[in-house]
DNA sequence: ATGTGC
């Protein structure tokens, strides 16, 4: 198949640059790249283009198959990447969401300011890395079993709450509430729920952490107010998704999808892309359970809040202790949304796969203090880097659907990683710069340095000057727990 | 991402 080069781009503004339908003759719409002429320069050479192409040709899909700029390589679709098709017969895709369904990211507000911690960031780092199980097919202390895992599978963070895992207050400042209401459990399999049995209130590995930051920097003060974040204020950030059950929901319906394709007469560039008419019963089937795989990740994020909660009493006191949901966005997921498309109401499913929603002010389902200035955006950088605090804006819906960025995006691969890294080295180098680490094994800390990934603040400026998202606060890291 | 692999 013919690789995409520069010369097959063309440039539509500074920050956007698309691939023509005339490129391949499969495409069924253009393929479009958010990013500066840097970025696109360092992806050139990256499979993840050839992805977004192949994304092209996806039954049904809606106005143009689309990259952010933190794009990468991923199962079939590129990591950064929206796909929206038509509702409801048009496709619905495991591989357009990824295999860890509504993994995310909540960030929560403390009342200290960095001078009332300095001295307690080591012990911090201690007491969350105790309180809250992490690492590779890591459980936890709770179980929930048959009846209680459909409840969880259906209700979301808010089973969580209603345990004592947190405040009511709690679930209005979740992406959807914390619950997709057509989640089905009968639609997820044994297999999948008995993986999750013991792994709400665990972080598990890979890129996935809590972090205690600072923040270091405001850059709008309107959305910062609202949001509740101020300079020096110390936040932590949780970034975990739905785990083994997750997981196994996309291994499941991946296989059943690739034998189901050819009864529905659809033929791909790429088996990875597998996927069905959403109202097929196995498109029903499978977005039922993804709605349910994405609640039992909003309970786990749910969870660890609460564990967090905890070691921050322990060490801070009753009155000190304290923290305040800010928001909980999920960055690997697929719903049903009206857009406007060719200046006409159209609704599709929209598949965001580390991508992030980013919608503008007056969205009713936002909470009342954050209507006036959009949805906030919960950016995580790399492990020594920095993070970003942004607000979605009207614009997004124009140019990617409503949606942003997720992360800084991989440069390395995990294997590149391990092979340039010296993990102790590095542990060591952070410390130095203030910043704890406390992670089960070496392996997971080469695989995310810093040098693993694009540098996050050009990732930041590209979706902020192209106007998709507005930058709100960066935040610094002092504490990272990992698995 | 994941009881790291058809």
């Amino acid at each position: 198949m013919q690789k995409v080069t520069k010369e097959h781009i063309e440039k539509l503004t500074d920050y956007l640059w698309e691939i023509p339908t005339s490129f391949r003759k499969d495409m069924l719409v253009p393929a479009r790249i958010l990013a500066s002429e840097q970025i696109l320069d360092d992806i050139i050479e990256d499979r993840s283009l050839n992805q977004l192409v192949n994304v092209a040709t996806l039954p049904g899909i809606r106005k143009a198959s689309l990259v952010m700029p933190d794009v990468h390589e991923g199962y079939g679709f590129p990591i950064g990447g929206v796909a929206a098709t038509s509702y409801p017969d048009g496709a619905i895709s495991p591989g357009g969401i990824g295999y860890d369904i509504n993994c995310g990211v909540r960030l929560l507000t403390s009342s200290l300011k960095m001078k009332d911690i300095k001295e307690d960031l080591e012990a911090l780092g201690k007491e969350l890395y105790a309180k809250i199980p992490s690492g590779m097919g890591k459980g936890g202390q709770i179980r929930v079993f048959s009846e209680q895992m459909d409840e969880v599978l259906h209700r979301g963070a808010e089973w969580g709450v209603k345990q004592g895992y947190g405040h009511k207050d709690d679930l209005a400042y979740i992406e959807s509430k914390g619950r997709l209401a057509w989640a089905d459990p009968s639609c997820v399999s044994q297999m999948a729920k008995n993986r999750g049995t013991d792994q709400l209130g665990t972080i598990g590995s890979g890129n996935h952490f809590v972090e205690v930051d600072v923040v270091e920097e405001i850059y709008d003060n309107e959305s910062a107010k609202a949001y509740g974040l101020h300079k020096n204020q110390i936040v932590v950030m949780i970034h975990t998704g739905s785990r083994g059950l997750g997981h196994q929901v996309a291994t499941d319906y991946i296989r059943i999808m690739i034998n189901a394709m050819q009864k529905y007469g659809i033929k791909l560039p790429d088996r990875e892309l597998a996927c069905v008419p959403f109202n097929s019963e196995e498109g029903q089937n499978y977005f039922k359970a993804m709605c349910a795989a994405a609640n039992y990740a909003w309970c786990n994020r749910q969870i660890i809040s609460w564990e967090v909660r905890n070691a921050w009493e322990t060490l801070f006191g009753k009155e000190k202790g304290q923290l305040r949901l800010m928001y909980d966005v999920a960055h690997n997921i697929a719903k049903v949304e009206d857009h406007v498309i060719n200046g006409k109401n159209e609704r599709v499913i929209v598949h965001r796969k580390g991508a992030t929603r980013a919608f503008g002010p007056n969205f009713e389902e936002l909470p009342d203090a954050y209507i006036a200035v959009g949805q906030p955006v919960i950016i995580p950088g790399s492990m020594g880097t920095c993070s970003y605090v942004l607000a979605g804006t009207t614009k997004s819906y124009d140019i990617t659907f409503g949606s942003c960025c997720h992360g800084a995006g991989r440069r390395l691969s995990r294997t590149a990683a391990k092979k340039q890294v010296n993990a102790p080295v590095l542990k060591e180098q952070l410390r130095e710069r203030g910043i704890f680490i406390e992670a089960g094994s070496f392996k997971g800390i080469a695989e995310e340095a810093p040098i693993a990934y694009k540098d996050v603040n050009s990732v930041v400026d590209t979706v902020n000057i192209s106007g998709i998202a507005k930058k709100v606060a960066k935040i610094k890291p002092l504490v990272v727990v990992k698995g």
